[in-house]
DNA sequence: CATGAATGAGAGTTCATTCAT
DNA sequence: GATGAATGAACTCTCATTCAT
């Protein structure tokens, strides 16, 4: 009964790809155990030797994209060699061009926020140990999540700071700079007229306008 | 606006509403008939007297939701004597505010747009008196949705062509605003710093920023 | 889609009696919610309808099956008119009898005392509002039956402090006796040589023999 | 009588061994192969280079524990040098002893009796050989356990015989005195008042005062 | 010998939906 | 209108078992 040869055996990550495709395609609750397992061709019941349940499955799809867009920000929101405007541009170039390249996690993200946000938090108070470890896990992605976000707004503060963009309410800005981006991942169709370039530039040149003095 | 017909007999309205409560909470798929059944203290059986199947409430809700702010935005956007910068800004207003005041139908509108657009397409292609009946009404709501889209691009392709604001990509620039709008309903909370109008405010000012010659 | 026309509608008892059997063929783990529904003419779904889950149901069983025995074994106990005695081997009579004549509910009790005892003691330490309600009656259950126990336990303290039994180690007797008494229910098959009144005749000769001063 | 063959090496017995215990813990059906695997540190799959299936791994542990106390009952009970009450005293002794100190393997035989009588019969009439093979194995535990009974049976019956006991219904007694002896599997807690020895002691003195002329 | 990967079968459970009352 | 009872379909997850390595 064991079929896949060995040397097309199907890894996590081939899994977490598939996962997120079927994840953006329909959602966390309509995404069923049985879909993701056909597109890699194996049965559901094979996908529980590769993770625990469907929530930790979610859960790693969910990381998989955040750290795949977090090495892209990261070492742009660092660069201090740059201006604030230039980071800022790139790191919505980067963040866009990531959504509309990777729609799959993208939508995943956006979509499956209230999913996650209550996932797994079973009725009583106490928790037993798998359970502990997935909510560590789960607060781990949060709190990295939020560490995305600080990026953003870390960036647009200093550029406050130093006079290089007008006074804004950073938070809120933040928040609408990114709810535009998530969008984004939400209407983007890949044979429309632009593409993500296309899309990021128009979108930071807003922005940017939005923010100058 | 709230209706209280016979106060002991449950109405459409009052299904309608408490749907999109229980809808928001948990999305969709998760959201049970006999929840929302729960929130009007009726069984799951007797919503069928009222509704069709759940998909009909469904997007009984979504229009529900979607009428409200037609009516307050149309009004603006129909209204010559203001300046186009006036009535985006109040356009945005009342959508943002519209978003805080009543999360149930916003949250709806933003997370559930997937579900609705595959809702109900079976298969194959015949589809049945009661399938077309609903496919009619679920093309007019995306007409309807099209529509509020374009009230403001309207608008600001107005206040491009007369010089009002800069020229900009308006489809870019419209999904951009309301991108901005929709995250608002994902991350308002209602205790938070800022209120709706608040919220609003700056959000106007931003996007006005950006358009500003 | 509505089937049983009212009239021959199933009761929560009709299922109760059903299940005891299908538990006593097979077990806890084996006894499944099909066969259960199955003796009863309904789907495991229907099942759910009466009962929230197959615990639930079990536990429904094993309280039946306790009430039936206490029901009798009681007013035994408690009638003091009689010596010591007569009320052991009257108690013996109705035990053997019952479980013999009530097999179903008889053997369940011996053979899922374990299973039981370890019922939805889920990994963590803490527990839901529904686990906490079935915890509750799950300890209500093993308090009436540990009476049961000593209502047999007091029955024979009693004729040995009146003199009328010599002194035996009361607890070990005890657990001797109704030892020898579940395993009635476990080897009884019901056109063997002797019938449950001439086996609970026995078996109380000879515990009233063991204890005769 | 602990084997420790290479050390590195897991031998037949050893998986025997920590499969009763698992068994006792968690009865048949709730005692996966895996469970069983792990506590000898293999994989489930390893299991099957030693047992051909579970029901075999089990029928392996029942004759193991059958055999066991049959090679300390055996003995006793045809020692013709020895009255019956003697007889009867060591062997009650034995068995409980055995069942206490053996609490593993003691219980399953109590618990699994039904899973073990209904074994592997599947539906049709046709055996495959391997399940005449292990229909044989099967018949010939059941045909040791019957064995078993009638070393107890036996005795009690050459005691009324030659006058040492009153008349009684042997095999009624008999099933008596294992229903309270296997009893004791189910209850005995290994910190308790009493050791197996205690326990021994107490319910020999009842039977033999129950069989006194 | 041992194991990782895979699977078919089946368990418990949930849910939208129907229908007789 | 309202509802209790019932159901088919689908879902998550578990388990004994197999096979290539």
């Amino acid at each position: 009964m064991a079929r896949k040869p060995a040397d097309q055996s199907v890894s996590r990550d081939d899994i977490i790809v598939a996962a997120a495709e079927v994840l953006q395609r329909n959602g966390y609750e309509a995404a069923t155990m049985k879909d993701i397992a056909a597109a890699v061709k194996l049965t559901a019941a094979s996908l529980y030797h590769h993770f625990r349940n469907k929530d930790t499955l979610m859960l790693a799809v969910l990381e998989a994209g955040l750290s795949h867009i977090m090495e892209r920000i990261e070492p742009i929101a660092q660069n201090t060699a740059l201006s604030s405007s230039e980071r800022l541009r790139r790191m919505v170039a980067e963040h866009i061009i990531g959504l509309t390249q990777n729609t799959a996690v993208g939508a995943a993200m956006v979509f499956e926020i209230r999913t996650l946000m209550t996932f797994s938090l079973p009725a009583g108070d106490a928790l037993s140990v798998q359970e502990q470890e997935f909510a560590a896990r789960r607060d781990a992605f949060f709190a990295r999540r939020d560490e995305f976000e600080r990026l953003f707004r870390d960036v647009i503060r200093q550029g406050v700071e130093l006079g290089e963009f007008r006074a804004v309410d950073v938070p809120i800005f933040t928040k609408t700079l990114l709810g535009a981006h998530n969008w984004v991942g939400v209407w983007y169709k890949p044979n429309g007229r632009l593409d993500g370039a296309g899309i990021a530039e128009r979108t930071a040149d807003y922005f940017l306008a939005a923010l100058r003095n």
